[in-house]
Formats: C-alpha cells, sequence, structure tokens
DNA sequence: CAGTATCCGCAAAGATACTG
DNA sequence: CAGTATCTTTGCGGATACTG
C-alpha cells in the first residue's frame, strides 16, 4: 500500500506542469516514473546498459556494491516495465544478456539532463548544505 | 568499497556519461541528487512551489496525501540544501511562506524535462508492464 | 553462470497528540 | 497557523544459503 494511492477531491493546480497533471485515479506520470525508477539500483543499472548490453555477472561486477538479490530485483523490475531486455542462450553454463529497449534508452535522455544538472550544482547543494547546518548550530 | 578496483576485468565506463561519474569518494552526482529529491514527496513540492510562493498549510491543502510531519520534514530537507528559502512573518497568527530558490527554479527544468518523458510514455510503461504480468501467468 | 529462497535490521513514512 | 514530539508500521535492501 503506498501514500500516493489517495483519490480525493480537491485539485491541486498541478494541472499547468507538464508530467504532473493527475490521472483519473489522482496520480501523476512523474511519481509513478519516480517509484519505478528512483530506487537504489535503477538508474545505475540503466546507466550501465546505456553502453552495451552485459551479461549477469559482468553486470553485477559493474555496479559496485550491488547485491545478487538486488540486481535480480532490479532487472526484473526494468524489464517488466519494458525497459530491459533479457535474452538467454541456452548454453553450458547458461548465458544471459540484458540489454536496454527503446524505451530504456529514451528515458537515459532527460535522466541524463538530471544528471548534469547534479553534476553542476553538487557543490551548490554541499555548501548551501553546510552553509545551513553551521547556521543551527 | 571503491569503484576502480575492478577496471581491468569489466570496465564500467560510467565516466563517459555525464552526471554518473563517480568522485573521489565512489559515488556519483545523480545518485546524491536523486537521494535528496527522488523521495517520495520533495518533487511534489517543489512542483508546487514553482507556480508560486505559498504558505504552509496552503502547501498542505494541494498536496494530496502528505502528513503534517512529511511535508516540515520535506520542506526542512530542502531548505538545508538550499533549494527553498522559509520566510516568516512574526503576526499573529504566525505566517510561513516558502519559495524556491533560484537554485529551486533551475532543478526544475531538468525535472520537468523528466516529467514530459513520464507523460508520454506511462502507457507504454503500463502496457509493458500488464503484457510480462499476463505473460508470467 | 545465473539465478531463488529466507530471514532480518533499519530507516522512511504514517498516525496521533500536543504547543507557541 | 505552523509547527514539534512520540509511537508504530512498512518495506527496502543486505546477508546468507541453496539450485538447475
Amino acid at each position: 500500500m503506498n501514500a500516493r494511492t489517495n483519490a480525493s477531491a480537491a485539485a491541486p493546480m498541478l494541472d499547468s506542469h507538464p508530467g504532473f497533471e493527475r490521472d483519473e485515479e489522482g496520480n501523476c506520470p512523474i511519481r509513478e516514473v519516480l517509484d519505478r525508477v528512483g530506487d537504489t539500483w535503477s538508474l545505475l543499472v540503466i546507466i550501465n546498459l546505456q553502453a552495451a548490453p552485459t551479461r549477469f555477472n559482468a553486470l553485477k561486477r559493474s555496479i559496485e556494491g550491488i547485491s545478487q538479490r538486488m540486481l535480480t530485483v532490479t532487472l526484473r523490475s526494468l524489464e517488466r516495465d519494458g525497459l530491459v531486455r533479457r535474452t538467454v542462450r541456452p548454453t553450458t553454463p547458461p548465458e544471459v544478456e540484458y540489454a536496454l529497449t527503446e524505451l530504456g534508452h529514451s528515458i537515459a535522455v532527460p535522466v541524463a539532463a538530471l544528471g548534469i544538472w547534479a553534476a553542476r550544482n553538487r557543490d551548490a547543494l554541499k555548501a548551501a548544505r553546510s552553509r545551513f547546518d553551521t547556521g543551527q548550530l
């Protein structure tokens, strides 16, 4: 159960902002997307796959710190949403390759834009944060 | 936990993607940003403030489903990061207005880009999802 | 190699009550 | 009005062990 499964009355003026309009059920698209891709590992996986299709353990080695379980879970979730395609070659040992779909590549674009913002403003964030913290002492 | 320890086997080549380069501590900027803004409520608050500066309870009414506590927590966090400015007018009853800073407005841009992607592709996601789920039965 | 199956801790979020 | 103070619940993600 989720906090944003709340369908009720008062319509906020969110509708003027693209991507933030509520649908019939009261959800806004960007929240849905963030709920899928805003977790700890999804974006990291997408980015790693953007470079080239990759096999399971190679991916695991690329993404420092991810557990086997979370890689599996994340990949399943992305596959489910049509962002990643899973291809099995029935050799022994089995060979499973993961690749981005068209949809997967397309989301990488706005994500990269956010990435650029992040890279450019991380210092500003850090500065603001320490300013706030010292002022708070 | 260093990201570069196994550069020999599977080079992540993350460094070619803007916003995803690891820093000295092994963090990538976009992860840091998502850790701050990728939570349940931050983006919703930012978007609501993008329209106009808003007072606490008005904000609470705009954002359907947010608890008083989470609004406070979210606003503090955004203020700490320099994305939101808090202005108190010492009247009775007190009047507190929240507004986006320049930094706050600037992040709304890439966020809107992601919002547009979300709005355009939500149906594709939903379709992929139900396709996957029925295939799984 | 590429996964499943469990168990569990911890932090994020919700509910509720109270205050300057 | 604009918060703070607690308490409780939820669920993500880590650790570990086992399999085709």
